[in-house]
DNA sequence: GTGGTCTAGACCACG
DNA sequence: GTGGTCTAGACCACA
């Protein structure tokens, strides 16, 4: 990950998911929050009827507009992902739990777009495969080294 | 590659690169087009001072405008990657042949992607990465399948 | 038609379909704007494949700000009854021509709550019909007088 | 109605107005109760003097936050509709019997706006005449299905 | 010319 | 406190 990210949510003992953006991507920053909490609805990291950050605090954490975070869950709510109630802050729909199939599906585009780019870089696919290997072996001790402790309980 | 693609380039017997745009994709096309060249550049598929399909050609093949074409090969014009010459169709520079260092460097922007939205999935790394030995198989099926003829030869 | 009600588009010889929003209105303008283009799609004003009037053009007719425009039609794209197309206007979508069905259908809701007021307000269905009849003739009336013409022929 | 509604008062013997919100409705509750009582005062189930059913109990039965009633009577209250004594419920005020003439009144706007949609969709008058009579129809049997004890009599 | 993104801030509705 | 609406204006991407 060599863009700078900024982080919001889950810090410290808190167990939340964590939302990022990156500033420098073309892929715009409502979007890359709407798909990131797909994601981590798709990994349970959010469940069916947890809360979001309110927009207010996301917007405050990511440094960027209310309206943006507006826009990212106005989106993720047109596709039945979450619900709005009157006056609270927004929840995930239990009633479309997964509509992309198993979490592994939403990464499938992603390492499509990565084989492209391999075959066009004439790379083998075994060359592919090892180059993601030390890639997700780096992001994992990354991440281990951050949180030293055990990564915060899951069900706190 | 589930999504639609247009091609263009290394049909018949010509060995030549293959340009694809996905229509669908937000990405917008001209960086499309010029991260595209970039790896053809990298991986040798297109060597300095090669010539690359004219604008109007790509553009007709292609199915998109003349200026995305352009501006395409302005902006790989402006980094260095391409060298204009009177009247001539561009050709790829020799003074910057790889500004990324090997092949295998442009991949791993995707691939750190990848891992970032695999880790929020909540996949280990060996799910992750048998996913894209999957991937990396199926595209190598397709391509092998697709070509009868003896066309340009599959990278590997 | 008590409130006021700022008009766009079809106006003189031209022939388009109307929009209109009412500020005094609680109902926000950009779902105002929604509902009546496809109150528009549906009675086939707005045929698939017709351009939409411009933003900026509708923003300025009317009133408002681009963004509000920009919503209503990212909402009806979001439901699929329009669709983007790289640097040029929206267009009606035609794989969905009519999702509620007849356009008979989309008037059910408003009769509906009216029903359930006219019960309210101790009104006989008979009553209620015949204040209905009442401002079906005045609209009409209205709407003969304001457009000399032969109302704008239909296929023009 | 197809929506769901939520009811209140005028149950077992007791003749008395109904209650109801539409918890989808994006109309904000406590508007759609202010709107109701009206109706009910000028349909004369409400008669000045009135009490009206207690905050607390409203809140109860609808399954709302009693601030949500509180702000449709503090509603009322400065139009005039209702007056407070001290400790005891709300009662429908003789003062400003029917504000907007004959209970007929109330529902033209909501007429209007049928009309205006009826007409964007390309309706006749006698279509939308149709359809309202169906509508209210329906309407009229789901009430005397609906109410098999000769609780408060179908409004006729 | 087209639409899209984002901002900063004001104001509203609901609890 | 929550989210929603709207604005005015700047800047970008595409034709």
């Amino acid at each position: 990950m060599s863009d700078e990210r900024i982080e919001a949510g889950a810090r410290d003992a808190e167990a939340g998911p964590r939302f990022t953006v990156a500033e420098a991507s073309l892929e715009p920053i409502y979007m890359q929050l709407a798909s990131q909490v797909k994601r981590h609805v798709a990994s349970g990291m959010l469940a069916p009827g947890d809360e979001l950050p309110s927009v207010r605090r996301l917007a405050n954490d990511l440094g960027v507009s209310k309206m943006t975070i507006s826009k990212a869950f106005q989106l993720l709510e047109s596709q039945g992902c979450l619900v709005r109630r009157r006056g609270r802050p927004l929840v995930v729909s239990d009633g479309v739990p997964r509509r992309a199939g198993p979490a592994v599906e939403l990464l499938r585009p992603t390492l499509e777009r990565a084989a492209q780019e391999a075959s066009e870089l004439g790379l083998t696919p075994e060359q592919a495969l090892q180059l993601f290997g030390n890639v997700l072996s780096a992001a994992d001790t990354r991440r281990t080294v951050k949180s030293k402790m055990p990564a915060a309980m899951p069900a706190a």
